[in-house]
RNA sequence: GCCGGGGUGCCCUAGCCAGGAAGGGGGCUGGCCUGGAGAGCCAGUGGCCCACACGGGCCGCGUGGGUUCAAAUCCCACCCCCGGCGCCA
């Protein structure tokens, strides 16, 4: 058993220089970690041989005469000695080895548009029938490119939904939060909590009747585990650590629902395991300067629930095309317009092999934007956590997946634009009366601007 | 946070005081036996390296150090679990 990564190293760099050429990362570190592999082989070949030596005249010691003793401690002292050495020198090969191995991603997917950029993520498929305003047709035009989506023209101009939010509902205020807390972050208020509230329901609902099992997980974890679910970029770039401890705030429940299986080995029957993880997320957005600066698209805590999968190696394609078909539902229960996008190499992270996004039509901005992603990560998780399965007596990493059911903030800006009237209010989602119906407070059908602000800003 | 007990392979457990090649049971896989099944018996069931293979070896007893020719066993630090005390929403 072994990742599918070092065996490809092993037994077929070629397709490992490839994987690297598609991602337009420097081929060559194949060639290092080949030789550092080779390096480490034979340094530990040697080690185990003076080793073996050393054994066999320390189990001699105990049965031989006094000065006998003597003279085979000593040698087996030499022997130490040499031992160390060679440790050492191991120890840093096979050190400097995992730090190249583990800048190695995930093998691509066959279908993986090849591609440096977003520009060359390719659309596979749309639904619904977006509301484009005209000074906006151009633009869907373009985004829907070579497929026929039927589309509503409107007369009217929606408000983005920054604006929306804070100056005609007034039940969001991202000044204020940006005194308290800093830049990218809000306060929500009033139908909007609700809304929230409502839209975690649908998707645990939806999900469970599914056979999902829910899980609050732990909003923090230790380093050890962070470095099994996430490479070192996504790391620095994106996760906040607690001072003075060995603490870091999950950035998605994947992390800890995928770090909850760590070290365990699942009989083949067991699988898959499915989860939907419900959690805050906390992003600190580095590189994301000048990108949605208004409103809570882009922020550092958000509410979200996710889909987590366990899957035997041979079925995780299958599970990979079910996760978006879920999402999918959701945003059909929804009634947002959306596109489903397969992702190119080279926007690809190293954790996945192949990865969808959903993107939900806004259209105040004219643009599809991001709602949902969806990865196959194939072993490259389950290796570092060594999450098995014994499949009756060979064993095997399993394989993982996860996908966005649904992201709080960013569906609720997608309402707020999709669902927007002329008059300034907006329509809820039909799919979420239920959640709202047992709450007095909550509203029903429609959300509408408030008289005033809680804060004097 | 303090005091005490503990962590052994997929699961349970012996070994620790008194250092000298990890033993038993269960489960699972394969084989023998059987008309068939069961029982019984035999073997295999952590990771790594060399080898086409047959095999051989190394590491591994929560993690990392130390003592020693030799550590599951002795010493130190840390993590986790159980019990008690303390603190607390």
């Amino acid at each position: 058993m072994s990742w599918s990564v070092l065996k490809a190293l092993r037994e077929n760099p070629d397709v490992l220089r490839e994987n690297l050429r598609k991602r337009f990362m420097p081929a060559e570190l194949v060639d290092k970690a080949l030789e550092l592999d080779k390096k480490w082989r034979e340094v530990v070949t040697e080690l185990n041989q003076v080793r073996e030596k050393r054994n066999k005249i320390n189990r001699m010691i105990p049965r031989v005469s006094k000065e006998e003793r003597e003279k085979l401690i000593k040698e087996s002292k030499e022997l130490a000695r040499l031992e160390e050495e060679l440790n050492r020198k191991a120890r840093e090969l096979s050190e400097e080895r995992d730090r190249v191995l583990s800048s190695l991603p995930a093998l691509l997917h066959e279908s993986v548009p090849i591609g440096p950029d977003e520009t060359y993520n390719k659309p596979i498929r749309f639904w619904g029938k977006p509301r484009v305003p005209k000074s906006k047709l151009e633009s869907f035009l373009k985004e829907t490119d070579g497929f026929k989506v039927e589309y509503e023209l409107i007369d009217w101009e929606p408000r983005g939904h920054a604006d929306q939010l804070e100056q005609v509902l007034k039940l969001g205020d991202t000044l204020r939060a940006a005194e308290i807390s800093g830049r990218r972050f809000f306060y929500l208020y009033k139908d909007i909590v609700w809304l929230e509230q409502a839209l975690i329901m649908l998707a645990l609902d939806h999900l469970t009747k599914k056979g999902f099992v829910p899980v609050i997980p732990p909003y923090m974890m230790r380093e050890k585990y962070y470095l099994g679910v996430v490479d070192l970029e996504t790391f620095k770039d994106s996760i906040y650590k607690v001072e003075d401890e060995d603490l870091y705030l999950i950035a998605t429940s994947e992390h800890p629902l995928i770090a909850m299986h760590a070290g365990d080995t699942f009989v083949e029957e067991e699988l898959p395991r499915l989860y939907v993880g419900v959690s805050p997320c906390f992003r600190k957005e580095a590189g994301t300067h000048g990108k949605d600066t208004k409103g809570i698209f882009r922020v550092h805590q958000f509410t979200k629930v996710e889909q987590i999968v366990f899957s035997l190696p041979e079925e995780s394609w299958k599970w990979h095309e079910e996760l978006i078909k879920n999402a999918e539902e959701i945003y059909q229960m929804l009634e947002i317009p959306y596109r489903v996008v397969n992702i190119a190499s080279g926007d690809l992270g190293a954790v996945a092999a192949k990865k969808y996004d959903l993107e939900a039509w806004f259209p105040a901005q004219g643009r599809y934007r991001e709602l949902v992603s969806c990865s196959n990560c194939l072993d490259w998780q389950s290796y570092r956590l060594r999450i098995k399965v014994d499949r009756k007596g060979r064993r095997e990493f399993v394989h993982t997946l996860n996908s966005t059911a649904l992201a709080t903030t960013r569906t609720i800006t997608a309402i707020l634009e999709n669902f927007q009237r002329e008059d300034g209010s907006v329509e809820i989602p039909k799919a979420l009366r239920k959640y709202l119906e047992p709450f007095e407070a909550a509203p029903k059908d429609v959300i509408v601007p408030i008289k005033e602000k809680y804060v004097k800003t």
